[in-house]
DNA sequence: CTTGACCCTGCCGCAGGCGTCAGGGTCGGA
DNA sequence: TCCGACCCTGACGCCTGCGGCAGGGTCAAG
């Protein structure tokens, strides 16, 4: 048996970094967080193909998109496809209905805290104050 | 001259908790926040007069319509009173004013923030997803 | 040999408002 | 005298996604 080895362009965390608008920081993050791989090279350096430049902008989409490094963890299985237009994987969607509720209750809560500030504002200056632009 | 003391309730550390809706601790925090001045009695214990109740009250309205301890600090001079339904005080409608237009950008970005994953999931599920409830 | 650009691990900091021990006094009542 | 209810002062934990620093290797170029 050959074992075919296609030539992958190979790269240090810097480059990835630079190449998905990151920093190497974040991305030891990610993959402390369980979310990004990386092969290591005789002397401890972090190595990556390009596909994992694939996986960290899918992993930014996502986090972009409000889901948590937590919830990101559901679609690791998934991070190497296209997951921005990927077919609903049950536990993806799952988990990303539930981040959009507790976003939207996130938001009611605090809208409600703001209405009561504005209505506060507009009690004690007898509706002289102009809605915050 | 003959200095007039009222006979005023005094009370611990617990009692107003319990009078105010609130902790032991959270009143502490209040304390080392500058917010909520308290008499020692010999023994160490805070005492309180029933005044501290109407402060309390203050900071926890201030805290519930959004501001931070840090901004209820300029509220210090007029804790005692109605501030719920006191006149402008300048400072404080400023500080409050601010704080709300920093409620309204962060509701703002969150919604951002939201829409954008609602829109994700409109694309991969093809529309058939009805709007969070 | 030295410099400089990278890389490594590990750990504190941050923002907020407390919760929650830990370890130890203070009192009144049975 | 001992219990139990309260009080005190620290100080860490929480929750999230890294930023940034310390202290120290690696390696190619000059």
């Amino acid at each position: 048996m050959t074992v075919v080895r296609l030539e992958v362009r190979e790269m240090r965390i810097g480059e990835l970094a630079r190449a998905t608008g990151t920093t190497p920081r974040a991305l030891r993050h990610y993959e402390q967080a369980g979310l990004l791989p990386s092969e290591r090279a005789p002397n401890g350096y972090r190595v990556y193909d390009e596909r994992a430049v694939v996986r960290v902008r899918n992993i930014r989409f996502l986090l972009d998109v409000g889901l948590t490094l937590e919830d990101v963890r559901v679609f690791v299985p998934c991070l190497d496809g296209d997951v921005a237009a990927a077919p609903p994987s049950g536990k993806g969607l799952e988990v990303a209905l539930e981040r959009l509720a507790v976003l939207d209750e996130r938001i009611a809560a605090q809208t409600a805290v703001r209405d009561r500030l504005a209505e506060a504002l507009r009690r004690v200056t007898g509706g002289r104050v102009r809605p915050a632009a």
